[in-house]
DNA sequence: TTGAAAGCGGTACCAC
DNA sequence: GTGGTACCGCTTTCAA
């Protein structure tokens, strides 16, 4: 052990230094640590040994460097703390642990400046590929990342330009499900309280609640009122919807914070109106009624994606895909038709 | 431009190739590329105009060999979709990102086992630092991270053995401040649901409901029943304890869970209980009575942590610490007397 | 079965 | 100001 592996061991042992305490090549330690065969037992054991003693731990680091991939892949969303975006955070990293590879979570705020930044960032890194909720259609990393051949799945919205695997829910078939319990409980008049209409998923939205309503004959023209919305603008609303001589006795809702501020609205309101709020959420159970939704599954949509990266990791050149996932109606009470003496 | 980089190029270039482009050494690319002072403008423009013309991106991982540093820390947790986590993790993200710093997360599903594989791999990374809500008490990986020298933050639960840096959550005085407000409001006989014993933060609840109850002289034995707990075994329990000649008049909950396990119940006994819930949950305005509860901030806690981190990463060597981030009772009516006919 | 040497793509150090 | 070169710690290649 010379001064120097001394000094070294100290800190951080390398292969060389375990190589020098068991008398072997460099090549050999690494045919050890990475299990490779055509090493004789006695001299394998013999620089596992020294491994334990020193304490050595392979630096994956260099080892990336050298194979020019990363096992690393990388998420970047809105905002973590949102249920929508840490479940699909929770499936994807399921997905990478179980191929040995470590995900990266990024929240780009909204920002498409800073998810374009994120983005660079990651590909500097060498992350071998990325899943992208994007902040819009705009692609803003569209060059970067074309240039650096980096697997890239979009998820919940498509963006503009060369198309690339996405994995969307179906907004359609969603909304087309609320209408229809609707009206299978008796309601003629249905109301959306959409999200602002900037969302890609917002737009899909309304234009299914349009659509749904022509095809089903329903009377009159859509009510639809687009967000942002707050308690007090779905209170006038509402008033205003409800008190005609053909008065709204059903809502539909464009995702999961609007549901609040209607059933906010409603309590307030003390009116009995029908309610399909779009997006499941934990205490759906607990309000009374008990609410009825539209359940997007993004556990299902993270594991899709991550599954659809990593086929790309391995190799697959297929054509760009896109995937439409299911949502699925859960029937709890609030859908049904409600007369003014059930409250 | 040799045949060798012209092919490399089109894969993906490199500070070498710049530099031959620009008829420059590498270093000159290496100073242009990071800012460093000493290149003459017109040097530097020429290089900057070759980096753009073959896209070129420094590969950092290469720099983070160089330097010793990945500009990494990583977050270990029982489940990213849980909002307690996920809060925490976007808490924590964000402090690495205004440090110009990437978040690796990961599971452990709680369990020590995986926990200690997962953070092995991370110091295998050479990540600069890490946060853990560690599964159990048992510090699995305390030898690998002892010898690996990273600086790592314990959150929500202490560990045995070395001291390390540490954030809790003030459990006592979240018990303390539950129990307190029910008493103002009249209450003597209170019962506490809390979690599985096998969680410190659980022992710590309960310890502290005995404490503040003895220490307020209430009447009689502390009521506690601790987890798991199930609507239907919540509900037999309530019954136990309200069809006495000394009926529990309001319940404490441990958790977040119990919380709704503890209102499904309710639902079913339509007993007039007060309660006030450990862990805040977005609708707790929406039931009814709106559901007053302990408040822990875990964004709080996440930034806190990191901040530590951080701090260990600047060169902070200081004796590890442990600190109690206080909680905060928010009031929303369920804590109050309430009469039969309330409901 | 084993090892020597050349890289991976940058940065640090020191000449010029 | 600028460049040469060793080197971070591992894997790859090829020879012995």
């Amino acid at each position: 052990m010379t001064a120097l592996s001394d000094h070294r061991t100290a800190i951080r042992p390398t292969m060389a230094d375990v190589a020098a305490e068991a008398h072997v090549s460099v090549k050999t330690v690494s045919r050890v640590v990475n299990h490779e065969p055509g090493v004789r037992p006695d001299t394998a054991e013999r620089v596992r040994a020294v491994i334990e003693r020193l304490g050595f731990r392979r630096h994956d680091g260099a080892r990336m460097m050298r194979q020019g991939r990363t096992f690393t892949i990388a998420l970047v969303v809105e905002d973590l703390a949102n249920p929508f975006y840490s479940q699909i955070g929770a499936a994807v990293e399921r997905e990478a642990r179980i191929r040995q590879h470590q995900l990266i979570t990024a929240s780009a705020e909204g920002s498409p400046t800073r998810e374009r930044a994120v983005i660079e960032a990651l590909i500097n890194r060498r992350v071998d590929g990325i899943v992208v909720v994007p902040a819009d259609e705009s692609a803003s990393s569209d060059a970067a990342v074309e240039a650096s051949q980096t697997p890239i799945v979009y998820m919940d919205r498509p963006v503009r330009g060369t198309p690339r695997d996405t994995v969307l829910s179906d907004n359609h078939g969603g909304i087309r499900s609320a209408v229809e319990h609707l009206v299978a409980h008796g309601h003629r008049s249905i109301a959306l309280f959409g999200d602002d209409p900037a969302f890609w998923t917002a737009r899909q939205r309304r234009e299914a609640f349009v659509a749904t309503q022509q095809s089903l004959g329903l009377p009159g023209p859509p009510r639809v009122s687009m967000g942002p919305h707050s308690p007090a603008s779905v209170r006038e609303t509402l008033t205003l919807w409800t008190e005609t001589s053909d008065p709204t006795t059903a809502v539909i809702t464009g995702n999961n914070r609007i549901t609040i501020a209607l059933l906010l609205a409603l309590r307030d309101l003390r009116r009995p109106l029908s309610l399909v709020g779009y997006d499941d959420f934990e205490l759906a159970d607990l309000v009374d009624p008990p609410v009825t939704v539209v359940h997007q599954d993004p556990a299902a949509m993270g594991q899709k994606a991550a599954q659809q990266l990593f086929a790309r990791l391995l190799g697959d050149e297929s054509p760009a895909q896109t995937v439409v996932m299911p949502t699925r109606l859960v029937v709890r009470g609030s859908g049904l038709r409600r007369s003014t003496t059930t409250r």
